[in-house]
DNA sequence: TACCCTTTGAAGTGC
DNA sequence: GCACTTCAAAGGGTA
């Protein structure tokens, strides 16, 4: 069950997860009791989703294959076994083993009171705080940090603002979650760590590791460039890969860490930029520069910058002040769901294996590989995902799903393929791996768009999955 | 250049 | 409560 934690009491733990859940339950059921035509038929289906791991990786066990990609098993448990052995000492025993081997240090007990009667930090809001922000210093040893913690704590009403979890999330920045996840393996180089921290050491986390085996999966992805190219202090809030962020609300951080986070100018020309005045904290190392760094311009503010210029030039434009504000509003990203957590893990694995790179291909391979998870592995999942929204509920209050709808309800930004009644989808039907079960079409005058997603289905000499016009009104395919 | 495609899930709206 | 819509990620394709 998704709620693993048990219990209860989650007032997000949303009853369609269950609900999910509950069917996918069903079906596991059904396959139980021994009707042996379902069975085929989710054997049938299995296989249909599988294929893609099966036959790439022929020499691979498809049972392992089945499964979430290899991980440090090694590395993982001894994080795991020692962050539970630390939480477990500290937080009385709340703490629960993560229900996602993959995330090991994001399941927060109670992330609004990270503190032990002493005011340090306690060993497993250290650590989230280290995975979430590398270079800020909390290490129980840092005479710095805590004297930084002691001064921050210092009773000041400005500081003084909520108990939101301090992390950063910014438009097409490294979500918070991202670096806990495997988005591709190609961004990640687990021998060559960066020159300033010694081999052993998580360049992302700090966190001393084991050496990684070359074969797994690497869960901390760091870009080599990224490593090599730290050009900013605030290189961790930088885009990377196009990852989102939850922009920083500065309401959102916990004041015993203000000089690790709001000592850079460039953090408050950010903050400043980019926030509504009442998000941006009243720090007084803040100037009010309003230049934020290059690589955190995200369209918005070069939007409002150009706007901004183009004001100053025609001066006769007034623009509407609703549409000011709206534009000055910082795009909050909705929390990602837990089939979308899934897709940026395994995106780049089913790209490696399929050669894919169309979206929509890889999608509904993704979409079978979803539904032939099972309970727990979708668990991991939904678990993320309610971790995700309740971190997102948390920095932004607010904040409505509804604050991103263009044009509003009703009004369709985009047009939608219509769909014929009891039409699936274009390919649902038919859907085959195509780069495993089909060979390719290697026709030059078929359409790219075939070429690029399908195979040629030899039997019916169609374009395999699709069916599409082009298999059907072209005749002479060149089959491979 | 903006949108489409494609997936699932969350959340919003209207009836 | 149900049906419907939009958006979240991703990146090649298309108009």
């Amino acid at each position: 069950m998704p709620q693993l934690n048990g219990g209860g009491g989650d007032d997000l733990g949303a009853n369609d997860e269950l609900i999910s859940f509950k069917d996918e339950g069903e079906q596991e059921e059904k396959i139980s009791e021994n009707s042996s035509a379902e069975r085929d038929l989710a054997d049938v289906k299995s296989s249909l989703v599988n294929e893609s791991e099966t036959n790439q990786n022929s020499s691979s066990d498809s049972e392992a294959e089945r499964r979430p990609p290899p991980r440090s098993e090694s590395f993982r448990d001894k994080s795991r076994e020692s962050l539970e052995e630390a939480a477990k000492r500290q937080d009385g025993g709340l703490f629960k083993g993560p229900p996602y081997p993959g995330y090991p240090f994001i399941m927060i007990p109670d992330l609004t009171g990270p503190y032990l009667p002493n005011g340090s930090l306690s060993p497993t809001a250290r650590t989230y705080l280290q995975m979430k922000w590398p270079l800020l210093d909390v290490q129980a040893g840092s005479l710095q940090s805590r004297q930084a913690l002691k001064d921050a704590r210092s009773p000041s009403p400005a500081h003084i603002v909520s108990n939101k979890v301090p992390v950063v999330q910014h438009p097409h920045h490294v979500h918070p979650l991202t670096p806990l996840i495997t988005y591709s393996n190609e961004h990640f180089t687990p021998g060559n760590p960066p020159p300033h921290l010694p081999a052993d050491v998580d360049p992302k986390t700090g966190i001393p590791r084991p050496p990684h085996p070359p074969d797994i999966s690497p869960y901390y992805p760091l870009s080599p460039g990224t490593v090599g190219q730290i050009p900013h202090p605030l290189g961790w809030l930088v885009p990377q890969q196009g990852q989102p962020v939850y922009p920083i609300t500065t309401g959102g951080f916990r004041h015993p860490y203000p000089t690790a986070l709001t000592v850079n100018a460039s953090m408050s020309s950010f903050l400043s930029s980019r926030f509504p005045p009442h998000m941006v904290p009243p720090h007084h190392s803040l100037h009010t520069t309003g230049i934020p760094h290059p690589a955190i311009v995200t369209p918005t503010v070069k939007q409002e910058s150009s706007q901004n210029d183009v004001g100053s030039l025609h001066s006769s434009k007034h623009q509407d002040s609703k549409k000011e504000e709206e534009k000055k509003k910082p795009h909050i990203k909705k929390p990602l769901n837990a089939f979308m957590l899934y897709m940026k893990e395994m995106r780049a694995k089913v790209v490696a294996e399929c050669t894919l790179k169309e979206s929509a291909a890889i999608n509904q391979i993704l979409g079978r590989r979803w539904h032939a998870l099972s309970r727990e592995e979708q668990a991991k999942y939904y678990e993320l995902a309610r971790k995700e929204r309740q971190l997102h509920m948390q920095l932004y209050p607010g904040w409505s799903a509804r604050d991103n709808y263009v044009g509003g309800y009703g009004k369709k930004k985009k047009r939608k393929r219509d769909k014929q009644p009891g039409e699936t989808n274009e390919h649902s039907e038919c859907f085959l791996n195509p780069c495993l079960s089909l060979p390719p079409i290697t026709d030059l005058s078929a359409p790219k768009k075939c070429r690029a997603r399908f195979g040629l289905d030899q039997q019916n000499n169609w374009c395999g999955p699709c069916r599409c016009k082009y298999s059907k009104e072209v005749s002479g395919i060149v089959r491979a």
